[in-house]
DNA sequence: GGCCAGTGATATCCACCGGGTATTTATATC
DNA sequence: GATATAAATACCCGGTGGATATCACTGGCC
């Protein structure tokens, strides 16, 4: 049961994703015929066929399917682990932290000076990405916890829930919903929903929207890239998003009102880590943050 | 950023395992050499120590440690893309139920004849395992899916909560507390608490008795290996051993009694899968679980 | 304190195989 | 049926993974 190598398991992606072995050859900075030869060692070292082809079509089996999805979760195992390594063998490890701006919810200075506080753990470093980035960071080791809202359903996270913040919609001044002071879901359905991002797992904040109006009654606005381009789109009647009211208020524009839907589910922020690294200063890091989160809803509790 | 290949992980782990080169090289089936050359190459390659070595001791740097647990999960990784995509290919692939007996809470035959009912998805094949076993095939792709009681915290499992069960605690009739109808947690402190099993990740049971004994007033017991030697260990007074009421009336025996406890947490029975594996069928068999779990506590509601 | 046993590093060599070039084979299109 | 394109086959070469032999260092022990 020879297993695979981490290097077939490069070709092997390339060649599922390019499903042309001259292109994934090219691709791979090399010529075509080891290409061949790799993949066909694969499948006799496996004992199964991986692709369907022809000299004009190749095509993944279901096994290919299944090899896929498995090779790249080796592949960022793999990733991760010279990372990580790399990291640890630093003269000065740091603990990296990734946020996004606005998506802690005002937690950050808090959950440092509370991981801080407690000794024997290396100093955090804090590193600032957009949304998706942060779970590719998790999962590749650049980045060891992450403070984000709505995580994507990536698997290979873990996280733990530090608030929970309502959700509005975003209107144009002018909408014809944009005077009523509280909104219902069913209140919006036809409205269109702008796609964010055009491509790869979507944003949050559009699976939300979908999962949140009623049926098909949505349709698919216009392509957007990231949120201001998104409060372009809705300024302009193109479409309208769903935005923690949190969030809205701190990009305040005269074309724009935030109004509340009161039965949608709501934001959630969150601290996440890689499944594969949980590490004692990690978990003194997640132990601060929850702790800090609590502290916050106690005191507005009180 | 060459990286690293599964044949320098395994010999890394083997190496770091036995922290004697020649030992692993042996282990590895290789001769000694080698093995310090590909070490060397991977540090060459990391730009990291990973072993400090004289020629009498060899022990782990902080990165050495960090890689030994991230290349165990890449190794993880590996094995179950290979035994998932062989599985994948076979004439008539299954869908892998691992259970242990009496760990189902009598819902296997309904989330079978659930999941079933709905068509398209591969036919399901049991698979009986003692606990601990599960979580291994799980992660290593011999198994798809599982249901078990008390999922160790293992990395890289998933899981949803399909029932919880009140524990008790297990006492030799003529234990001083046999006669009692509960019993509160505290009034077993300094009763001792059998270690189980004797090495590797503990059974949740034990994990649960150490949490919800006071402080360090439990001393540790005798060490058993199985559920059978637990009862004879308690049967024989060197230890009490907390258990899901429902598991002990399925071994009644004249010279054990089971006493519930009503403050400490109870027993749950959850459906899990590996997070890296969350195909159709999986998710199929997953609702299929969790709607028979429904049923059967609505039921037991109404 | 010096000898010896044991262990890791170095030196050297060989064989295998990963990869390149040239060619053949097969299929879709016109 | 001719042609063009792309995958498979044939063959070759160089790098490297691995083996054997040896050296160098550490630590125990008399």
């Amino acid at each position: 049961m020879a297993d695979l190598e981490i290097r077939e398991l490069r070709y092997f992606v390339a060649l599922a994703e390019e499903l042309s072995f001259s292109r994934a050859a090219g691709r791979l900075g090399m010529a075509q015929p080891p290409l061949s030869k790799a993949v066909q060692g694969m499948e006799r070292k496996l004992g199964v066929i991986l692709l369907r082809r022809s000299t004009r079509r190749v095509e993944l089996t279901d096994a290919g399917r299944v090899l896929l999805d498995q090779a790249r979760h080796v592949l960022d195992a793999a990733a991760a682990a010279s990372a990580r390594t790399r990291r640890a063998g630093l003269p000065q490890p740091r603990l990296v932290v990734a946020v996004k701006p606005g998506g802690d919810a005002g937690l950050l200075a808090d959950v440092l000076a509370r991981y801080h506080r407690e000794p024997g753990h290396p100093p955090a470093r804090v590193t600032v990405g957009g949304w998706g980035e942060q779970a590719a960071e998790l999962r590749e080791g650049a980045a060891d916890v992450a403070l984000l809202r709505d995580l994507p359903d990536h698997a290979g996270l873990d996280h733990e829930v530090l608030a929970t913040q309502p959700r509005g919609v975003l209107l144009p001044r002018g909408h014809r919903l944009a005077g009523r002071g509280t909104l219902r879901r069913a209140d919006l359905a036809g409205e269109p929903v702008p796609v964010w991002p055009p491509a790869g797992p979507r944003h949050a904040l559009f699976r939300a929207a979908l999962d949140h109006l009623p049926g098909a009654a949505a349709p698919e606005g216009p392509e957007v890239g990231d949120f201001q381009q998104l409060l372009e789109v809705v300024a302009l009647g193109q479409g309208v998003a769903f935005v923690p009211l949190a969030s809205a208020a701190l990009h305040p524009r005269a074309d724009l009102v935030c109004v509340p839907v009161v039965d949608i589910s709501p934001s959630t922020v969150v601290v996440a880590w890689a499944q594969t690294s949980r590490s004692p200063s990690v978990a003194a890091f997640v132990r601060a943050a929850t702790d800090a989160a609590a502290d916050i809803s106690g005191r507005h509790g009180s």
